[in-house]
DNA sequence: TAACTTTATCGTAATATTGCAATATTAATA
DNA sequence: TATTAATATTGCAATATTACGATAAAGTTA
């Protein structure tokens, strides 16, 4: 049990966020996703020479970005194309919506 | 080198913005801001019982909190007191704003 | 000053993550 | 059907993270 995260603890909520965010907590994850954003379109393979990692490498931050909710991919052909996927996004909106809402209201900081 | 992130491959705002969001990405640190949300004040140490965790953690939590400029603590007696640090969240603003402003406009899913 | 309260640090065990070579898989094409 | 192209999976080494007991540090109070 040492060293592992005590998710039962927690609110569903909280481990759904943290699953989400954790999963762009990656410079290399962060990369694909402004990737996806800057080419306005599907990613197939030409991600791996935008990348300074090795195909497996980014076969498996892809994947993690996929089971995270916040890519999906379709097969085209014999690639594949990746895309951003709302859903995951959405889910992490509104708690930075609070906090910046938070903030915004609270100017007067106390510490 | 094996098993370390390739941080020098990727740019200076990639790296902050995965620093940033990593110190998110666990739920007891999630709770921690939720926590920071909802008291809407300073926690002062009353947060070791709001965590399944033994005042170490916790510390140890915060800590990355502070470092990754989230959260800052100012010394109030003999207690530390943290609130919500604007400097942090700011950074990363912008980055969902692009997403969410994409989404928004990409109403096409390609996928 | 001694006892107490609160938070931080150290040391360490257990688990997770990162990255890659080798290999497998899947689909297109010659 | 063999070959090629693109992506995924496996296995493994190195490093990072998580959690906690023990202890230290710093302030408060009796």
């Amino acid at each position: 049990m040492m060293g592992t995260t005590k998710t039962d603890f927690y609110t569903d909520r909280q481990n759904e966020l943290a699953i989400l965010i954790k999963a762009l907590g990656h410079p290399a994850r962060i990369a694909i996703i402004q990737h996806l954003l800057k080419v306005d379109s599907c990613i197939c393979g030409d991600l791996v020479n935008e990348l300074p990692l090795a195909q497996p490498t980014v076969s498996q931050h892809l994947k993690e970005l996929k089971n995270a909710g916040l890519i999906k991919g379709s097969v085209e052909g014999n690639a594949i194309c990746y895309c951003l996927d709302e859903n995951g996004f959405e889910k992490v909106k509104s708690f930075f919506q609070n906090i910046n809402d938070f903030i915004e209201k609270k100017k007067t900081s106390c510490c």
